[in-house]
DNA sequence: ATAACTGCAACCAACATAGTTACAGCTTGG
DNA sequence: CCAAGCTGTAACTATGTTGGTTGCAGTTAT
């Protein structure tokens, strides 16, 4: 079935919040609410962004995380980088035999083929940043508002 | 960690050694010698190609697997949705809070963003056929050969 | 001091995967 | 016709990852 973590969602998730705070900061249980988790959880995702530049904390009482740099400078491919490990489709369980023509030459050529198609991937997630995700939402936002009245 | 398992891998190693069977067949056993895997596993990865129309098996003494279609009609992105469900970049595990204005919008958000990578990465193993594969095997084979002598 | 944070290690249950065993059913060759 | 050699499938195991949780040490503002 699916395959992947959901650490690209929460870490988009936490990075939209931040975004939509501005020059403030969140704690680790505000953004864990918004995600109905574990703040614990939150705090080993926005660990890794901070390990990419990407948010920074402070800690003791006030404490909490921030962006690092601009939401129009922060894609979903850096979340996506900074939280997951690049390979999506998996190579061979085990080399296969060297005695097979094909199973000698495979694995070479399916590394080359795999990375290309993580690399399209990757490209696509390069190009939506975070302020223009949060930017939709607040749009979003502004259409339930109007259709609510 | 990886993420995906590697039946893509396993299914694209074994309509690669199919195709240089041609008009014959293969049993599982045989894949499974060249994967140095199991031929259960075998045969339920090529279940799934067979129910995607890109094999057919016969039963009995004397059967075993072939392409059903020319290997130049076959591409990496047919083995991949044949085999795995196509959701790479998994969403929220839960949906998030409602009581959050980013949290009631990022979803419907997210699927689409992540749908469009997803499908940029198909479109780019689309790109590769099985025949095209095997060609690069065969090159790969007599660069060997030559370097050997 | 104490309250409110982060940081981190150590768990747990649930689930997916690769691999294996066992066996029923089909088909061919002798 | 019967045995050999296949597919098809269910059941089971070991292993690893994930999301979630508890507990606690360290830090900082009030």
């Amino acid at each position: 079935m699916a395959g992947l973590s959901s650490r690209s969602a929460v870490a988009i998730h936490a990075l939209t919040m931040l975004a939509h705070r501005g020059e403030g900061s969140l704690t680790s249980a505000e953004i864990a609410d918004s995600l109905e988790s574990n703040p614990v959880l939150v705090r080993r995702i926005l660990g890794s962004l901070r390990n990419a530049g990407l948010v920074s904390s402070t800690e003791g009482r006030g404490g909490g995380w921030s962006l690092a740099r601009a939401s129009r400078d922060i894609t979903l491919r850096d979340a996506y980088v900074a939280v997951e490990e690049g390979r999506i489709l998996s190579r061979h369980a085990h080399p296969p035999s060297d005695a097979c023509e094909v199973g000698r030459n495979i694995g070479a050529l399916l590394e080359v083929e795999f990375r290309d198609a993580e690399r399209a991937m990757e490209e696509r997630l390069d190009r939506t940043t975070i302020a223009r995700l949060l930017q939709r939402v607040l749009a979003a936002e502004r259409e339930l508002a109007s259709a609510d009245r």
